[in-house]
RNA sequence: GUGAGCGUAGCUCAGCCGGUUAGAGCACCGGUCUGUGGAACCGGGGGUCGUGGGUUCAAGUCCCAUCGCUCACCCCA
């Protein structure tokens, strides 16, 4: 056995047994469909993207200096003309290009769009953390206005409440403007180039690119360093429209009633956001992991030659969530069972049971045993499957034309002809 | 990329200080029960003990290697 072909590392089958939560598909669509609902009925569109897209979507958007990039983590392949295509490591470069690609700045500002579906990235799986993992994913378009920062905001925690979910923890901050960002990491450099030979090799090199990620190292002798030169944090060299327009989300989000925290140390692995960035966070998938997270990114669509297009959006960690909900005990709503099992006693009763049952779809719910059986195996079958009713079908209801229909709850029992189940379960 | 842990039936696992034919529960199939309630009892199928090598009279058990899985770091969803 040891040659069988397995899924590859890091992607997962999505199926009702599964034994991990995050994988059991009742849960999973649950989880999308209540987004849906959310969303939807907060007047949001749904589009699906390609899950490939020209690697230039991702790369260009994306950043240079960013992570997604620079350690690789995007699935690449090249078509036969040679043309690198990338499987997409988030949603939002996608929907900013089908935006622009389709027109769509002539359509009543904003266009929200929502969507959902896998993601690739090739990091090393582990609890929480997968290669194909999914998300659902939110984008307001087309308006720069941080009423509808708070509104995305307000519609991620939606979301997570309506599944059931407690112990939330909104993480708000502010990335600024690319010319507040350059200042700040002018800063740091200042700050920091004195102490360089005492920083690590990785941090040293991230000094004159993006000095800002230093700030997030997890060795202790460069936090060690940080603390003691008490580096201000990003939240303080917002400049004047930017600290404006925080401050502005931050009273709609009040005034919504939306609980948050300000983490003025918030910053993005993506180069494309700025000023509003936040995380929401759950005790569950410990203390690193995001339920989801979201931000504003009025620089990507130029970033991808389209015309300048205000944006901010989220997205939410299917996955993540799952988890969240099993930690948290919240009961899914369990699959529909079947209103009539009709069970074949004999041989030639198996195609009369499909003929019947096909005769009865789809408004009935109907399924069959495949193996004649004895009635008390096929009742316990019927019971198993958790169906309304059980239709016998055997030597005696063939030599009178019937079927035994059987009521599970009541116990009571009669003999039927088969135009009747139309009428008797079509309501 | 770095570190740790774990690989025995479809699943969860037991298997002592190395000892004869490798076990249990769950699941599946059948019988008791030849046309009626999820039970119970009995039975059945299913394993090259991840793989390769080594030590030994003898290896699921000890050693080495290798592969796989999981968790953690990093980053984030």
């Amino acid at each position: 056995m040891g040659l069988m072909l397995r899924a590859v590392p890091g992607s997962n089958d999505i199926f009702p047994q599964a034994k991990e939560y995050p994988f059991r598909e009742p849960v999973f669509r649950h989880i999308v469909r209540t987004a849906e609902e959310v969303l939807r009925n907060a007047g949001a569109q749904m589009i699906h993207t390609p899950i490939f897209e020209q690697l230039e979507v991702f790369q260009r958007g994306v950043g240079l200096t960013s992570d997604i990039v620079v350690k690789k983590e995007m699935f690449v392949l090249e078509d036969r003309g040679g043309r690198l295509l990338a499987l997409r490591p988030e949603p939002t470069a996608a929907v900013v290009r089908a935006y622009n690609e389709h027109g769509m700045k002539v359509w009543p500002q904003p266009v929200r769009l929502f969507t959902w579906g896998p993601i690739f990235r090739g990091e090393r799986p582990q609890k929480g953390r997968y290669r194909q993992f999914h998300q659902v994913d939110y984008e307001a378009l087309g308006l720069a206005d941080p009423l509808l920062d708070a509104e995305a905001i307000a519609l991620m925690v939606r979301i997570y409440r309506t599944l059931g979910l407690r112990n939330l923890e909104v993480r708000l901050g502010s990335v600024g403007d690319p010319e507040d960002r350059a200042r700040y990491n002018q800063y740091l450099r200042g700050l920091l180039m004195p102490h360089a030979d005492r920083l690590s090799e990785e941090s040293r090199a991230r000094l004159e690119a993006n000095p800002m990620r230093i700030l997030d190292s997890k060795s202790e002798q460069d936090q060690a360093v940080l603390a003691e030169l008490g580096v201000r944090p990003m939240l303080e060299f917002l400049g004047e429209e930017a600290q404006a327009f925080h401050e502005q989300v931050c009273r709609y989000l009040e005034r919504l009633g939306v609980a948050y925290t300000v983490d003025p140390s918030l910053v993005r692995g993506l180069d494309y956001y700025v000023r509003t960035a936040w995380e929401v966070h759950h005790m569950a998938i410990g203390a690193k992991s995001a339920l989801g997270g979201g931000g504003r990114y009025d620089g990507l669509s130029e970033m991808l030659g389209g015309p300048r297009v205000p944006g901010v959006g989220f997205g939410i960690g299917i996955e993540r969530v799952a988890i969240a909900l099993e930690q948290e005990g919240v009961v899914v709503p369990p699959d529909p069972s079947p209103t009539l099992y009709l069970a074949p006693l004999d041989e030639p009763a198996k195609i009369e049971a499909l003929a019947l049952a096909e005769q009865l779809r789809p408004r009935v719910y109907v399924e069959i045993g495949y193996t004649p059986k004895s009635p008390r195996k096929a009742l316990e079958d019927a019971l198993r499957k958790g169906a309304q009713y059980v239709g016998f079908l055997g030597e005696a209801e063939r030599a009178r034309g019937v079927i035994t229909l059987k009521h599970l709850q009541s116990g009571e029992q009669r003999e039927v002809e088969p135009f009747q189940l139309h009428s008797l379960f079509e309501e």
